[in-house]
RNA sequence: GGAGUCGGCCAGGCAAUCGCUCCAGAGAUGUCAAAGGCGCCGCAAGGCGUACCGGUGUUUUUGGGGAGGAAAGUCCGGGCUCCAUAGGGUAGAGCGCCAGGUAACGCCUGGGGGGUGUGAGCCCACGGAAAGUGCAACAGAAAGUAAACCGCCGAAGUUCUAGGUUUGCCUAGAGCUGGUAAGGGUGAAAGGGUGCGGUAAGAGCGCACCGCGUGGCUGGCAACAGGCACGGCACGGUAAACCCCGCUCGGAGCAAGGCCAAAUAGGGGAACAGGUCUGCCGGAAGCUUGCUUCUAGCAGCGGCGCGCGACCCGCGCGUGUUCCCGGGUAGGUCGCUUGAGGUGCACGGUGACGUGUAUCCCAGAGGAAUGGUUGCCCAAGACAGAACCCGGCUUACCGGCCGACUCCCAUC
């Protein structure tokens, strides 16, 4: 069982141009369900933002729902993850999504995203 | 008991635990002399000091509040804000039986009329077709100043034939001109309906009743209803076709808008220029001593540009160049939730609703909170998430509860 942590306000991304930078000059990973894009910060605590749109995951409600659960599943790994912005974009896959396939998506591509980036593979795992 | 109609209400529950957000209290800690308090100085204006009270951040803790009946669609109506104080006309848009309710409405209530259902009920865009224009496929003879296809008639006119004859004409038959909207047929619709009379056959041609129209009367605030008299059918349908009549409507929206303000262009002051325009006031020069010329300012009228949704009127603002001071995008903050407010009671009203009174405060985020996990229960949880706020309408929806009423069956 791990701890749980707050999640405050300074652990969230809030203007568009915090969400701008992270867009330009961050790394990108993706699956169906969501894209997340990362950029290390200065603030020493990772932060979060959100981009979940009704067009992708189809109405208020499940809009919602899909926010809070990235939400919980940040929270749960707020100590374990480095200094970095990640803002978390929703595709159509995670309008069905249940709860463990958003966390595991997540989990995996923030793993990704992190992941200091290492000339020599980056052309090679398509073919692995 | 079954089937159904109308109205109202609820929208999984409980517990533990981890979070988010707002408010209030308490503690810790930072910051602030801008504002209030306090102290000192000063006659006063005011100045100085002070973090004790206080303001404002961060954080801990305690307590409390935290999505909907549709929060939705954004289809109507308002409040609020800015534009001019919301002006006149045209255009445009909306609405359309009557009365009431309301801040207002295209909503609601009650009533009238029409349609529909055995019934409770339900449905209606329900002003005008004798102001004008248009439209009506196909079928049909004919689709609006009616019309003769089949049929009916043979009165009137006329021709032929036959018979009679007082030689004028008469009778019968056939035909033509013709008469006829009863019947058939076509069509969504064929120019009132039924019956009797009438007629050559027919026909509002006449009459009765019904319908329709006109004018009184009675009831009703009215829509309308009832009845009387007269008319003798003139007035077919379609206005969610144009249109006419009546009523209503200015525009944009909280990304409204106010304030504080990094950054940028526009704004205030000074100098120069101006449309051979007009007026007023001031100054200077000339002398003909009350006029001319020059010049500066203000106002008006022009010109140009912009705004007031479109057009016309009308209104407002700005005006070219150079030099000096002030601006308001990012961001922050207010707007932002106490309101046409909820609930109870009383009274008035058939009702929508109103009046009085008591009581309650019930989301306020801002890349956007109102949730996650676990367990238990059951009838197994639908549609669905506030974004300035209200009143409606419409649409979506698992089910459940309550009340009133209708029809059918059974029983007493």
């Amino acid at each position: 069982m791990i701890h749980l942590y707050p999640f405050r306000p300074h652990h969230r991304l809030h203007a568009p141009a915090e969400f701008e930078r992270v867009y330009r000059q961050g790394r990108r990973a993706g699956d169906n369900l969501f894209a997340v894009n990362a950029l290390p910060n200065e603030r020493g605590c990772a932060r979060l933002g959100m981009s979940v749109s009704t067009r992708t995951v189809g109405n208020a409600v499940n809009r919602n729902r899909v926010r809070r659960i990235i939400r919980e599943v940040f929270r749960a790994h707020l100590t374990e993850l480095p200094a970095m912005d990640f803002v978390v974009t929703s595709r159509p896959g995670a309008k069905t999504a249940m709860r463990d396939a958003i966390a595991g998506s997540l989990q995996a591509l923030i793993e990704r995203a992190t992941r200091p980036q290492t000339p020599a593979q980056s052309s090679t795992p398509r073919s692995a």
